[in-house]
DNA sequence: GATGAATGAGTATTCATTCAT
DNA sequence: CATGAATGAATACTCATTCAT
């Protein structure tokens, strides 16, 4: 950010544009995100917005540290230790459904469209390694054993597996559809329950 | 298409210009798709391009038909029945990745972040119900019954965790890893094979 | 000025903005010199800025100002009468070459690139005038009779050509360098000390 | 430039642009110099204008490529062998009043006010070289032996005196003005044809 | 008086599309 | 039919200036 916000209402202002950046990009993915027009939506001026936002991408930045930054916290509150897989998968998906239930399309437009400075989409970005750590530990707890590298790949898989399941609802409309979430539960549970014991030949 | 190419060479042009397409759109997402870039890279004047192509959604849509089509082709030659979920998995992972290997971010791009004319992505569109109806089948066999309305659930869910596994893996470059092929014939077979008894509480 | 400072500390603060306004003209040129960053780098909020100077360009002019006033003063305390050409061009040299050190650029920017709302350099503004009357005295002086208009244009031709070496030698850091000095010292005595017998046919 | 113009019609309208870039620079300065006026000027589309030129640096540094090479051209044809002082000062203040006739502050403004990409006046570039070696040149010629480093001071201090004089000519509109220029030639003839003996103490 | 948040007209640049040659 | 020159609405961003606190 270009300028620390010292009173109540810049702090208001960059809340507001923060949200309307969000909304749009929800709501109209990268190509509707115009500055002028979450300046707009905001209700403040293009010269507010770079008053506070050098840039487009830094705004886009912002958007994403803290919508990144509740979706972890969000699923850090859900453990797999000391609860079955059907259980945790069931607990899982609901946080999940959460997270996308404000700004349904956000998640997918920032991960997918929207360019970052930081390549926050690396392999080695903080938010990738504490994303994977997070689903690498759950697949070791129900496999019983210490967290293993080779379970980083289990982990990638069902997390891409959840993220294009609640993405394609999410531009369906459909987070809520309880028949959808029954099912990726149940994908979810199948996954993590089975000890691996099926391999292709 | 403004114009039904009637003769070889016109016919040439225009596969020439939906190439070219494929691949900036593939390789540079919506955003490096110009119009003047394609014809560019076609090696064709703009002039000819807007001969063919009214604008340039028509000239998305054609990109789109075209490799909608050949995936469910590829995809159509597998077939369930008489064959283990696992080996139908093992089979349909190889035809996904293949379908990837030309265009890899294509797929992606086409579905995510390209607009469209037809609303190709309505659970009403043409491809969207043969896509469906083909993972639903595939339920189905393994349900040992006939395709059921509710099996449209389940037939979402598992494409869209494929597509899902698939896309990210094409956005690192890695749709090739055998690795994560593994485990997401796994994640299929288990979702197939399991008839349903799982069920949350 | 909007308004006449009474109290010790506005004049203090009108000056501090006059001394940041001379720095950023001279290091930046117009094009660098914004208002918010005069400000900024007087310490001083921008409303306070307006507070004194209704207009960025009353705040050039003020610059102008006081920068003119010192020139003048200083090269009005080299006087041609009683010393020869040499020594009158070289402390002529060294008088200007003081004037152009603190802020080496200031002078150029303020005569070539800054506008101004008073045409200070419209051949009868009173700057133009004394700094005009300045050069043709020594004209006259040398060439041993009462001030002329036709010196007029041998003071301002000696001016510009002064100006000329002096700008282009700030603009390359270099008004110190005494070779360039000495030859320019060299230049003004002989059009100085020549009593004019040369003629172009 | 981002395009060779091919056909007729795109070599006017690029010549056309140039034009009336330097029409503006020359009447308006760095600052009445927006791509938007250049081509309202020039009768074209600002499309047209990016169609040749990049960004509006490239524009002007077309400008000052043409305008300089036109400037040496002219002066080459100037020689100081086989004339006297006195001669070749009057052909070259006539040559250097008549590069200026077209667009008069042109000069004045590319050098001191525009930006350049390529850093055209450090004392390395193609330009400086060529422009001080020619001045250096006329003065060795006077000095009767070999071009020699010093001249370059000597050189350099001759040009940057005629600048300034034909500039603020320029700026007063005067650049035609007999008497300035037969005053310009006195001070030219005794500068290069005084041999030297002149130091100051 | 001083502050700095807010404003919005203005500027550089892109790109889908048209049309004269 | 093919070409590519020309168009101009739209977009990111700046900066002089105002005004509520």
């Amino acid at each position: 950010m270009r300028k620390e916000p010292r009173q109540a209402r810049s702090r208001a202002t960059v809340e507001t544009i923060v949200q309307a950046g969000a909304r749009i990009l929800s709501d109209e993915g990268w190509v509707g995100f115009t500055t002028n027009r979450v300046a707009e939506l905001a209700g403040v001026s293009i010269g507010s917005l770079y008053q506070y936002f050098p840039d487009k991408l830094s705004l886009v930045d912002a958007i994403r540290h803290r919508h990144l930054d509740d979706s972890i916290a969000v699923m850090r509150r859900i453990r797999a230790d000391g609860v079955s897989p059907a259980e945790f998968a069931a607990q899982l998906v609901q946080a999940v459904v959460a997270a996308h239930s404000v700004y349904p399309g956000l998640h997918r437009v920032l991960l997918d469209e929207a360019p970052s400075s930081e390549g926050y989409r690396n392999p080695s970005s903080a938010f990738e390694i504490e994303y994977l750590s997070y689903y690498a530990e759950a697949v070791a707890t129900y496999r019983k054993r210490q967290p293993n590298p080779a379970d980083h790949v289990a982990a990638r898989v069902i997390s891409d597996a959840i993220d294009g399941v609640i993405h394609n609802a999410a531009r369906r409309g459909a987070v809520a559809d309880p028949a959808m979430q029954r099912e990726l539960v149940r994908l979810i549970t199948l996954y993590l329950g089975e000890p691996g014991q099926i391999r292709e030949s």
